[in-house]
DNA sequence: AGCACGCCGACT
DNA sequence: GTCGGCGTGCTC
């Protein structure tokens, strides 16, 4: 103490300012050894590799890096790498308490490897506790989550939350069965529909890594195809992984795989199991006990030993995207674990994405399909009514029913039932033009045109005013915003079939399966249920709502949403038809009719390459309050490519209605920005994020999700952008 | 987010 | 000469 004191003032008086510096640096210097003990002076270390490198788990990005910890001898044995621990962190500098520093409150982490030495130079705290000797994290997983961190630009720690299931003891103790040795390679099954089926399944079965997008014919065929593909790469030896977009999916992919393989070679994993029975499922997988997985969104990380295969199905259902940060898609997580095993890859839907499409057309996956003759012997009869018909249609004014729809339903009611497509609520759509319903969009950058307040329209993306449009389509210069009814044509429907059952499928109540009989089965779109033997006809009832929506998809979701119910359907040939209320000469609505799916994507793809949409571009959205949204993008370096779109408003979220997540608390004006970046340069914008808001985290800018209101969100491949 | 550090003004 | 304000930066 004194010493210190005799140090600061002996020198200090009347010296020039650099002297004083170097005075206090001293100082500094003086204090270490007692601040510091260089090595960790508590119970004896563990002889090798006494170091041990730690990802503690804290999504704050500032953080999304390793520290080192001292392994004490007595935790040496568990504390391997892959194991959860608890160290001590933060408090600053720490305390010094009977002979041992102490830092703040225990935090979990991982323990990502063990070291011979560290690279920090300070003292290192020891590890408080391994958690259990359980070695959860592989080094597969590790750079799988890795990777997805650096692709969303997100944190390590966020992923990991994601992939890794909490921990069960309980679920922990029991022991996984015994491996089984692989199957029997299965046959084609009805895989010999498609053109290239049969080869795809034998290059799994010997070892290959074949990628292919996938268009499932109509029907009840895809589970038990999916099915045959798992069995097919279990054959070589090698695991494989299935993501399907919900619970009742995954229970069809259950049965399928359970009928073809038996018990106990796949493990299902979905949210509606308890902990920790999700738990046990998940140890089993790991511990390389069952190498094939079936499950929902959270299966895209289950850590299959050795994986041969990844498998998405329906791949345009936003259930893939997963809601909590850093909202990674399944499919773009199943393309990084594709190109980092080497595994095989198979995109599957009735219908096609436009980043299905892309897969094929940039050569990375091959076509999968069946030739036009099996898609005629699958596919139902699909009629269309649009305004001309409904002009003409006399009696659809007194009945709110178009004669056609009605005299199909009725003949269909004899046959077997029928299903009715209705939409689901809050599709409001935008604007669009009011002759040919094309979507209005922006004259700069090709962003929807929205109505502000008081009529005038502008830009949702760069919100430059637009005085003076007119429909690029069809010349019209007058705009609507399409409101539809067709829930309460449903329920008149009920009304117009008084002798028939009517049951409804929806959001509550989400029928699995109704029996062959007559009845009328309503439901929103995504919640339709199996007929046995399939629907007699299905009426789709939402073709403006869904065509109307601004959103980049709106085209591709209406037609995936169609085929999707379309497909319950029987075949033509056994008398299946469908009738869509929609206008037949609009794209998807073609697309639907000839039944081209495949078709309809690739043109969405050329034409979102030429107005620099994604998924040829890349796209980032940068969310919050408008200064903190403006003091961002002043600080990101972006690739010079980059192109800022805005920041302009976003709606107000109205107090009290449901939390979205990306929407602003309620009550808060928030602003977006988008980023836009062309092909090949994703990595480097989500890179660019990161930075500046690690940056900007570290500066006392407050914490990211906590509330904070300086704290700006950043999602990339944002959905809904326009 | 915490929390300790350090550099400034008011006080016994 | 010492106490305590808050602004800044670190957490192995």
């Amino acid at each position: 103490m004194s010493s210190e004191n005799g140090v600061g003032e002996g020198g200090a008086e009347g010296a020039p300012p650099e002297q004083l510096a170097l005075i206090r640096e001293s100082v500094r210097k003086a204090r270490e050894p007692r601040a510091k003990p260089r090595t960790w002076r508590g119970a004896a270390l563990a002889e090798r590799l006494p170091v041990a490198r730690v990802l503690v788990d804290k999504g704050v990005l500032h953080l999304d890096r390793y520290f080192d910890y001292a392994v004490p001898a007595d935790l040496d044995a568990d504390a391997q790498p892959g194991v959860r621990v608890r160290v001590r962190f933060g408090a600053g500098r720490g305390r010094v308490r009977e002979g041992r520093r102490e830092g703040g409150g225990l935090i979990d982490g991982f323990l990502i490897e063990r070291l011979p030495e560290s690279d920090y130079s300070g003292p290192l705290a020891a590890l408080a506790q391994v958690v259990s000797p359980e070695r959860v994290l592989g080094p597969e997983l590790l750079a799988l989550a890795r990777a997805v961190a650096d692709r969303y630009a997100g944190s390590l720690a966020d992923v990991l939350q994601l992939a890794v299931p909490p921990r069960n003891a309980r679920a922990e103790q029991r022991p996984s069965p015994a491996p089984l040795p692989p199957p029997q390679r299965p046959q084609p099954g009805s895989w010999s529909r498609y053109e290239h089926g049969g080869a795809f399944l034998d290059a799994l079965a010997t070892g290959a890594s074949p990628r292919a997008v996938w268009n499932a014919l109509p029907g009840p065929g895809w589970s038990d195809e999916l099915a045959r593909a798992v069995a097919a790469t279990l054959a070589s030896g090698r695991g494989a992984l299935v993501v399907v977009p919900d619970g009742r999916s995954a229970a069809r992919m259950d049965a399928a795989l359970t009928a073809l393989l038996g018990e106990g070679r796949h493990a299902l994993l979905t949210a509606d199991a308890g902990p920790e029975k999700r738990y046990r499922e998940w140890l089993a997988v790991r511990r390389g006990s069952v190498r094939a997985v079936v499950g929902t969104r959270a299966a895209m990380f289950a850590p299959v030993q050795d994986l041969g295969l990844v498998a998405l199905w329906d791949d345009g259902d936003d259930s893939h995207s997963e809601p909590h940060a850093p909202q990674p898609h399944a499919r773009d997580v199943l393309l990084l674990r594709a190109a980092q095993d080497g595994c095989g890859f198979l995109l599957g839907g009735w219908s096609c994405t436009v980043e299905a499409a892309q897969l094929v057309e940039s050569g990375w996956a091959r076509p999968l399909v069946a030739g036009r003759e099996q898609v005629r012997r699958a596919a139902p009869l699909v009629r269309t009514v649009g305004d001309l018909d409904l002009a003409r249609d006399e009696a659809a004014r007194a009945a709110r029913l178009p004669t056609l729809a009605w005299q199909v339903v009725r003949d269909a009611l004899r046959q077997g039932p029928v299903l009715v497509q209705v939409p689901r609520r809050g599709y409001v759509p935008r604007t669009a033009c009011a002759r040919c319903r094309a979507a209005a969009r922006c004259r700069h950058c090709s962003g929807p045109l929205e109505a502000r307040d008081g009529g005038a329209l502008a830009c949702g993306w760069c919100g430059r005013a637009e005085t003076d449009w007119s429909c690029p389509e069809c010349g019209s210069v007058r705009l609507r915003a399409q409101v539809v009814g067709a829930r309460r044509t449903a329920e008149e429907m009920g009304r117009a079939f008084p002798a028939v059952p009517v049951r409804t499928s929806g959001r509550e109540h989400v029928l699995d399966t109704v029996p062959a009989a007559p009845a009328l089965v309503v439901s929103t779109p995504g919640a339709e249920p199996v007929a046995e033997g399939g629907y007699a006809a299905a009426l789709l009832l939402d073709g403006w709502a869904m065509l109307a929506r601004p959103d980049l998809r709106a085209g591709e979701d209406a037609l995936r949403r169609w085929i999707a119910a379309a497909a319950l359907v029987r075949p033509q040939e056994a008398g299946g038809t469908v009738v869509a209320l929609a206008e037949p000469t609009l794209r998807p609505v073609q697309a639907l009719v000839r039944w081209d799916p495949v078709g309809h994507a690739v043109r969405e793809l050329a034409e979102r390459a030429e107005l620099g949409f994604p998924p040829v571009s890349r796209m980032a959205a940068v969310s919050g309050p408008r200064d903190a949204v403006i003091t961002f993008l002043d600080a990101v370096e972006l690739p010079a490519e980059a192109e800022v779109l805005g920041p302009v408003p976003l709606p107000v979220t109205p107090a009290g209605s449901p939390r979205r997540t990306g929407a602003p608390p309620p009550g808060e004006h928030w602003d977006r920005a988008l980023v836009r970046v062309p092909p090949g340069r994703g990595a480097a914008l989500a890179a660019a994020l990161k930075a500046a808001q690690a940056a900007r985290m570290a500066r006392g800018g407050s914490g990211g999700a906590a509330g904070g209101a300086e704290a700006v969100r950043v999602r990339i491949d944002p959905p809904d952008i326009g």
